[in-house]
DNA sequence: CCAATAGTGTCTTTGAGACAATATGAC
DNA sequence: GTCATATTGTCTCAAAGACACTATTGG
């Protein structure tokens, strides 16, 4: 960052500072300023299928229109200068879902910043990923007053307007969640604190959208194993008048 | 986004907008909007070694401090809304290399905006990666005045002292390319329009900071061939005494 | 015994890494 | 011929995909 922010009206401003010898030169403009927000794409697996947390927007534009969480990240030009952006995602987050800031993963998506996103003004949006495990999935909105909703992304979703570029952040959300698996753990994040094999391939078929053949995956598994990635939890986890299966947790 | 930006003193702003049981509703008091800037991280590959362009800031803060290219993305909160973020990218990668925009590979590499990261006042920062051929590497400042300068992410960056928090940022674009480079096409970003297989090596090394067996790197190449991602190209290139080797190019 | 899911094992292919031998052109 | 690099090929191992079989429970 070589920018020259304008402080103030007093301060004599220069635009920009890079290196210079092609750049014009412009008189002490003030440059005007974006509003910049976070938006959150809230991801969790219930009844093995990925879902999203949408929230039904109050005013205008696009009154009672589904769309993503998020709100303006909270600025000072002196002092502390406010909230950084990630915290700002944590705090709506959990105004969203109302859990503890801390309690899940959040990861930071994508900045979204074509000029005319919002009809309003300019709004530079900075978008996050936020996977939450089912345990804390259900507990969430049980029956709400319907301004926040889980939503399937293979059902639902695709049928729906977004307000904004929300669909496009969503699809990018997807798409990272998906490039994500199966080279890192994030898996684990949607999955209860102890689970079976079984559940946590139904986890990957949810956001993958295709199956996974049950003794390829369960080598992965025994990979994992052999790694300390995953230890054995004591129990067995009865799923119809089948054999019962065991019981694993990830190893913090 | 799902956020009221303050646009004027007149509108009843209120923040935020998301799902709200548990939001407390603010009175309408507008937010203080923060710059947001674009800094661009540009890596070219010459005497294969990964290097970075650096520019020696003019004003202060870190007056005379190496720092990344960047400036102050071009905002109006009416009408057209000024420039895109991309465009901003693409418009302070011309202005420090001098290169025509969309010439060369540009994509978003991450944003940050923690509190205090300016002393001047709330910056937040989209950091963008660009790549730049060796031709187009090496036509830049050819012996410049001194304000912008590739240096040695391997010999000399480690030893710097970086203005803001651009040590970060450049770390973070390292390890991106790092980690992109066995799983998409960006090396080819970094050699010329023509190139041998060992320049193609010489890059992934130079990136990598390892050696790659020539032999099994070929046989990688060789699959690439098949796929036609790359085709023969017409002539021969000599290095030293030796066989020459044959060249090849990217199959747009 | 039967239905249904859990768990183990085999065969094949693909790609990566280690390593040896041959080909070609400058000198 | 010699030197230096280009190019081809072999062997081994790790991991993924296709697929068959055994184990354990509820009914």
């Amino acid at each position: 960052m070589s920018h020259t922010p304008d402080m103030t009206q007093a301060e004599s401003a220069t635009i920009g500072s890079g290196p210079t010898k092609r750049r014009t030169r412009r008189s002490p403009t003030l440059q005007e300023k974006p509003s910049v927000g976070v938006d959150v794409v809230i991801f969790t697996v219930i009844d093995s299928d990925l879902k999203v947390l949408l929230a039904k927007r109050e005013g205008q534009p696009f009154k009672g229109v589904w769309s993503l969480p998020g709100g303006l990240v909270r600025v000072r030009n002196s002092g502390d200068q406010g909230e950084g952006i990630e915290q700002a995602a944590h705090r709506e987050l959990s105004e969203a879902t109302g859990l503890t800031p801390g309690s899940c993963f959040v990861e930071q998506l994508y900045t979204f910043g074509k000029a005319g996103r919002d009809p309003r003004g300019r709004v530079i949006s900075v978008a996050w990923i936020a996977l939450v495990s089912p345990d804390q999935g259900r507990a969430i909105h049980p029956g709400d007053q319907g301004d926040a909703q889980w939503f399937s992304t293979h059902e639902e979703i695709p049928w729906m307007r977004l307000a904004f570029d929300h669909a496009e952040i969503l699809d990018t959300a997807v798409e990272r969640i998906r490039g994500k698996l199966d080279h890192s753990n994030i898996a684990f994040e949607l999955v209860p604190e102890t689970f079976t094999v079984a559940e946590l391939r139904d986890t990957y078929e949810a956001i993958k959208s295709r199956t996974y053949d049950a003794r390829n995956f369960r080598r992965r598994f025994q990979r994992m194993i052999g790694e300390g990635v995953v230890t054995e939890a004591p129990g067995k986890r009865h799923r119809g008048k089948a054999r019962p299966a065991k019981i694993w947790r990830l190893q913090r």
